[in-house]
RNA sequence: GGCCCGAUGGCGGAGUGGUGACGCAGCGGACUGCAAAUCCGUGCACGCCGGUUCGAUUCCGGCUCGGGCCUCCA
């Protein structure tokens, strides 16, 4: 392969709802904040959709060569149960649920999230930013606005949407004379007007809550964006992500504080907000969704990385479901799915494994991408070419997985220099396909009732009566372990594995 | 009610103005005592009605169905 340059990252960007050439403003560096989890319950499986596409996109920043600082906060406060601006703090209800501290309660979701992230193979952030480490700044970001920006309510300070130019321009336009689906808080200007700083209720004491210049309270949940990505990026940075029900409120919330920001702080001072939103790229992933729609923490009833995990099936396969759907399209989730992309991730596993056993070097460990490139061996090298095409297409994964499946089938070529170019790929897809083994796919179902250890000794009685052609009896072990959700393979070097269950995880 | 999006084989999911990727399932073969696992091979699809075009799944309009946002949400 003579060209030994990475083709030009393409990405959609929300804002212009167009693909564009990806540049970042420093070059060779590039900053990511994305929107991270309200901890007050478990990530389920479509809000873990969100981490995989980041994820991606980070890794395919790093693929182009570049460095990347990459935020994503932890919401510890700030959201509320109900309607816009009156109901109770979704923290403060799963701590009172609880009868725990909704400081535990915050730990306790934040360390569940971290281990589905490190469970799905998603690199950590640079840095995790958690919202009340940064209180202080969201007052203080608040103080400066306001003057020209908020007005003071009974029940807090609100943001007046009309002083900045195309709010909601992000999501394409709102129509503020539509019919709510709530009562608006009496006495907003507009529609689209929401809170800064939400005080706390008159005589009730709530677990979190700080002083401000407007009253006892906690800060309004689109503040924390603004101030945090400010803080750790700068504003304007590069890329800023989330899911697609960001797009409409949020986000553009959080836009509308960013130009308000910039009108009277920026440094060097800058007249011209219009236009400036804070972020180059607003990138947003679709849902994952079932029959019923997406799926969502509210509504409660959703599938988790862990009670997959307790069926038998390794988080890995889910990152693999992920990959096979572009970030922007809906993705359907069924119990038939995630068993489809088991067997294709064992299937990946095992092709690599046994490339693994016959390579005789190890140069394929850390492939420099840019050596690659220019040495490949020229059965490769499309491949190679074609992969990249594909990721600098806004992140087509669906393309690049066939292209990895090509690779480990391929005749006729040195061995390790195909494990070279698979290790390439995976440092994109982020599916450990070189360490990952044929075993550590079989995860025990939770439900099971026998031990690997009885399971192997089931075998070795089956063995000796194989041996000894003893056919009904080897057969009538085989049966009783498949009613036992074991299912025996002779020709697998693994020997025997969990049967997946049918019923939805 | 307002705004927006989608409709591809049994399921998931790419893509294209003119032979419709890929994965899983299915089917056939190899292997096996028989299976399973694995490997090889392979059949099956562009919601409906119009329009533009030499030609549309792809472009335009309408319809039907599904979904999302307008509350918190990835």
């Amino acid at each position: 392969m003579s060209d030994a340059t990475p083709s030009t990252m393409r990405l959609f960007n929300s804002l212009t709802r167009t693909i564009e050439p990806f540049a970042p403003i420093e070059p060779g560096h590039a900053r990511v904040y994305s929107c991270g989890p309200t901890v007050y319950n478990y990530a389920h499986l479509g809000n873990l959709r969100a981490y995989v596409f980041t994820d991606t996109l980070r890794r395919a920043l790093l693929w182009q060569g570049m460095d990347v600082t990459h935020i994503i906060n932890i919401t510890d406060v700030g959201h509320l149960t109900s309607d816009a601006d009156a109901g109770d703090d979704k923290m403060e209800a799963a701590a009172r649920a609880s009868a725990k501290s909704i400081w535990d309660i915050a730990a306790h979701y934040t360390q569940a999230f971290k281990s589905n992230i490190a469970a799905l193979n998603i690199l950590d952030p640079s840095e995790w930013t958690v919202a009340t480490d940064y209180v202080p700044q969201m007052i203080d970001f608040a103080a400066k606005i306001a003057p020209a920006h908020c007005y003071e309510l009974d029940s807090g300070l609100y943001f007046d949407s009309s002083t900045v130019p195309d709010y909601g321009a992000l999501a394409g336009g709102r129509d503020d004379a539509a019919h709510a689906r709530i009562d608006p808080v009496a006495g907003k200007r507009n529609p689209s007007d929401f809170a800064i700083w939400r005080k706390s209720p008159p005589g009730e004491q709530r677990q979190m809550e700080w002083d401000s210049p407007w009253g006892k309270g906690a800060p309004g949940w689109h503040l924390e964006c603004s101030v945090m990505s400010q803080a750790r990026l700068g504003h304007p940075f590069d890329i800023h992500t989330g899911g697609i029900d960001h797009r409409e409120i949020h986000h553009p919330n959080e836009i509308a504080q960013n130009q308000a920001f910039h009108a009277c702080c920026a440094t060097p001072p800058d007249a011209a907000t219009a236009g400036f939103t804070g972020a180059r790229w607003w990138m947003h992933n679709n849902f994952l969704v079932d029959r019923q729609g997406k799926m969502s923490k509210s509504k409660g009833g959703f599938t988790t990385l862990f009670s997959l995990i307790d069926a038998g099936i390794h988080p890995l396969a889910y990152r693999l479901l992920c990959l096979g759907a572009h970030y922007r399209s809906e993705l359907e989730f069924s119990a038939e799915g995630i068993a489809a992309a088991l067997t294709r991730l064992k299937r990946l596993v095992m092709g690599v494994e046994a490339l693994k056993a016959r390579a005789e070097g190890v140069t394929w460990q850390s492939p420099r991408l840019d050596f690659l490139r220019a040495n490949l061996h020229p059965k490769l090298a499309p491949l190679l070419e074609q992969f990249d095409a594909a990721i600098a297409d806004d992140l087509m994964t669906p393309r690049a997985l066939p292209l990895l499946e090509e690779a480990i089938a391929l005749k006729k070529v040195p061995v390790d220099e195909k494990l070279c170019l698979i290790a390439a790929f995976d440092q994109l897809l982020g599916l450990n396909l070189l360490s990952l083994t044929r075993h550590d796919l079989r995860l025990a179902p939770k439900s099971a009732r026998l031990t690997p250890d009885e399971i192997e000794a089931q075998l070795t009685l089956r063995r000796e009566a194989r041996a000894a052609k003893d056919f009904a009896r080897s057969d009538a072990i085989r049966d009783t372990l498949a009613g036992e959700g074991v299912e025996v393979m002779d020709g697998d070097p693994l020997g025997w594995d969990w049967r997946l269950p049918t019923a939805a995880p």
